[in-house]
DNA sequence: CCTAAGTAGTTGCTAGTGGAAACAACAGCA
DNA sequence: TGCTGTTGTTTCCACTAGCAACTACTTAGG
């Protein structure tokens, strides 16, 4: 491959770290002024949401979000102050401690959904044929899982 | 547009932060065993590689990297320490401060600048052809510009 | 049973991040 | 000369996240 070729592709990985900075900052606002949570919420509220009963133990949840124990703690004590969340015992397993979302978690995260979709629907759906989004969704699918494999994580 | 039409494009989106997140990590950490640099310095550094003199104004280059003033302080007297950047007066303007890459700053730049390039040859282009390329970079610029505007800031 | 080793989750500590606002030094203009 | 705006730094503060220590529990081995 010659240099200038390979030069012009790498333009491609830049112009998407760029995207991804920018629309991230207006998903951050948009959620914060319509719904009024941050985005960092939402990674655990999706999980719990789509897990049976929407409800999840710790340590599923800390690894399907890729985050540590800590920090599921933590985080599971913000959403537990806010209300969306509870804390229930694990049944069998007298350690463990399951995370699941009141009735007002579930309409907080419909909300959260909601916001964030439309948000992806006015910032890139409109710059994307239908044809380019299935070439994005193509090659990113294949470059996340060869990632992921080098983190030793795969999916 | 079909609901189900819209939501398979939005799958696009998720991919692209799935592969960015995951990438960035390999990144990280490709930076840190072959340049022993943090990946929060490269945007700096390339900026004042580029300039010319290598040196540029604090405010000039605090907008360049889209942060705060204090931040770039911060950033600078990191650099400063690690011995890449030197502080020195603006000439005419006796308020002002460039900062400069040093001999050593120059060479980590390019250092750091040839693992960067490699991560993203290793990592991305093998997973894109010229025509996806294409398509992913003349996609992500329009978002991005959009994203720029919205956030008041266009480039 | 009873003990040893392992696991689940929490907490204390620590280092690092980054914004807002106060501040000092200076420019430019009346 | 004073006044206003700008430049860069600093202080203060809130937040983040990992590590390691800790508690409470389970499981395996004798």
């Amino acid at each position: 491959m010659l240099p200038r070729k390979t030069d012009e592709r790498r333009q491609a990985w830049y112009a998407a770290v760029r995207a991804h900075g920018a629309l991230t900052e207006v998903m951050e606002q948009q959620l914060e002024a319509d719904a009024g949570m941050p985005l960092g919420w939402y990674d655990v509220l999706v999980n719990l949401y789509l897990a049976p009963g929407h409800a999840l133990r710790m340590s599923e949840l800390a690894d399907a979000v890729l985050m540590s124990r800590s920090w599921l703690t933590r985080r599971i004590d913000q959403l537990e102050r806010a209300g969306l969340v509870e804390r229930c015992s694990a049944g069998d397993d007298g350690r463990g401690v399951r995370a699941r979302l009141t009735r007002e978690g579930k309409r907080a995260y419909l909300k959260l959904e909601r916001v964030h979709s439309s948000t992806i629907d006015t910032h890139f759906l409109p710059y994307a044929t239908t044809a380019e989004a299935e070439v994005i969704q193509r090659v990113m699918k294949r470059v996340a899982a060869n990632a992921r494999r080098e983190l030793g994580r795969p999916e």
